[in-house]
DNA sequence: ACTCTCATCAGAAACGTTTTGCAGTGTATC
DNA sequence: GATACACTGCAAAACGTTTCTGATGAGAGT
């Protein structure tokens, strides 16, 4: 049986261009590098000339081992490919987290194995040999950023604060607060007193900031403070504390959900109980999902700029290994207005 | 100005391990690898033990360098922010590759640059050090498959073919002749006779492909050829070309689009024709995109389990990486049929 | 007592780079 | 005619592993 080629085959290495151009190998390693090293042009011209016949490319790993930097940066995902198909947001961040690494001449690396914390997890992350990690809405409780700081290999996480006092990280995220905040005042502005917090998963930390923006305003306008329901990401659970909570009572008018999928989730099962939207509830959803646009009605919503995030993460990481300082970054969310939200009309039967 | 640790940092090395447990690196290596290699029970210990008090993590670049193998695959979209965050498809091949990744031990490395073909590209490729490369979707025309695997570089090719000899490249893909095969006779059955193929980017096998099939089962039926038009990817353009053609004439009563986003277009431009979906005509897209579930009427479809594509790609792949031969797949697409298309009812108006 | 085998380990080479220290050339300056 | 100095190049060390080749000692068989 034949052997395919890659296994007979001998890449050429600096030594075979050494040789074949009669020089040093360090003559050729200068030349390649353009390392500030005075070589003669004549030199200069048959080294290149000799790699470019040998199909010379030098080898990576051999240049990672001396150098001690991989020019490479790892992506974890909190379950990576439930992500990757169900939030859209994991594209755009990727998206955006490539296209500066294209800049910078660096690789990225996503981690296909579930994060698992403590030194178990910096092992696993160190035995890829990557220079930094991006670290994507980890849970809140997680020990994830510090430990690998702790490690020495920088990490800037999205969608979350870092969370850690080390010099080594940072983070880059939404103003929560705000678009709590802004949520709120956009239902009061409408005339709604009573209101409801769909929360996601209660470990994402941007689910507290944005409770507590929310309450905040309507504490400052002296209106009861909102109800929380919901407690998870999974559409199924969701939508049953949902349905539970509209058996129990209807007061409530306005809804503001931790995202757009739960919003979608409020007005189905709203309308199964004879609420429709926005003519019974107004509902507010937080990121602007493609079917945000698509559905109907038209969900009022928060959109922020994700792949400018994951750039402006990437530039921090960056950064860091090159051994500066950062400070974290935070963007606030803009409020788009559309057909899910709409002026009070009747009072609230109480 | 104090530099941050990872500039102070020293890791511990084998050697390290080795001297702390005053045996030799060879030992400390065989214990670490559960080499098939005699160490007694105590040494094993003591070498283990030192390892964790030491937080000893391998360096990959020095095992690569000897191993000759970095366990590394290399993934390389056409233009990879905008496949991303535009093809619905890009996502779920990332999570399907990955998903086979974490099983067998690899990494996944995405490559940022745009591809680049002949030579340059395959520098490129090689300087990441990947031990193989995943391709998706390339442009028919590209050469890069074959140049890559000249170099010794296996690469399996995704929703394309891989137009190579080598032992070392294979490919997995829809049926597309198939697919356009089952388009033309849905609607035949519906009783439509003239129809119209709404073609992606031209570059693209998969476009061709299933225009043949969708030809093929006319001819059979002894009706005239579908007509072809689009020649575009996105979408402005494309609905350009469909205004065009409406303007031109209204005879044709079904429309086949390459993908769902066509699909739409035309569902689109159509109305503004004052043609209604499906009363008036019949449209079938392909890919089964997530706003096809959700948008009026609902798109009647082809479906395929791009994850599981991805999946086997990925799996023919670490095989050729490991030296054994793999065969091309093809995988049948599945119709959805839903609203957008209907029996005709009026004869077209000639 | 002598070899043989087996278990256990050590030494050293190799992987392909970068980088440091050193050594030759000339050429201009005093 | 030396002294300095730019210019050019080489040899060798280092990076952290794996793996090949032996070395040592203990017990068993003869």
């Amino acid at each position: 049986m034949p052997l395919p080629w890659s296994q007979t085959f001998k890449m050429a290495t600096i030594r075979d261009v050494a040789r074949e151009s009669g020089v040093s190998v360090t003559t050729v390693s200068t030349v390649l590098n353009n390392a500030p090293r005075p070589v003669s042009d004549a030199t200069r011209a048959t080294v290149l000339d000799v790699a470019r016949r040998l199909h010379y490319v030098p080898t990576a790993s051999a240049i990672r081992l001396v150098k001690g930097k991989s020019k490479v940066i790892g992506m974890a995902f909190p379950n990576v490919e439930a992500s990757l198909v169900t939030n859209y947001n994991a594209a755009k961040v990727l998206a955006g987290a490539l296209s500066v690494a294209a800049e910078e001449g660096y690789v990225v690396q996503v981690n296909p194995q579930p994060w698992v914390g403590g030194a178990e997890g910096v092992s696993q992350v160190r035995a890829t040999g990557v220079d930094g990690v991006l670290l994507l809405w980890p849970s809140q409780t997680s020990d994830q950023t510090d430990v690998l700081a702790k490690s020495g290999i920088p990490v800037v996480v999205i969608a979350a604060s870092a969370n850690s006092t080390s010099s080594l990280t940072s983070s880059v995220d939404v103003e929560n607060v705000l678009g709590g905040r802004m949520a709120a005042q956009h239902l009061i502005d409408l005339g709604h007193q009573n209101a409801v917090y769909v929360a996601g998963a209660l470990d994402q930390e941007s689910v507290h900031q944005r409770y507590r923006g929310f309450c905040d305003v309507f504490a400052e306008h002296n209106l009861p403070p909102p109800k929380i329901i919901g407690f998870s990401f999974t559409p199924a659970v969701a939508e049953q504390a949902i349905d539970a909570h509209l058996s129990a009572e209807k007061t409530a008018t306005a809804y503001f959900a931790t995202n757009d999928s739960l919003a979608i989730s409020v007005i189905r099962v709203a309308a199964l109980h004879g609420l429709s939207t926005p003519q019974d509830i107004s509902v507010v959803g937080f990121d602007d999902a493609p079917i945000a646009q698509h559905m109907s009605p038209l969900l009022t919503t928060f959109v922020f700029p994700m792949e400018t995030v994951a750039e402006t993460a990437m530039r921090q990481l960056i950064a860091l290994v090159a051994g500066e300082t950062v400070e974290e970054v935070r963007i606030p969310p803009r409020l788009i207005r559309r057909e899910s939200t709409a002026p009070l009309v009747k009072l609230p039967g109480r």
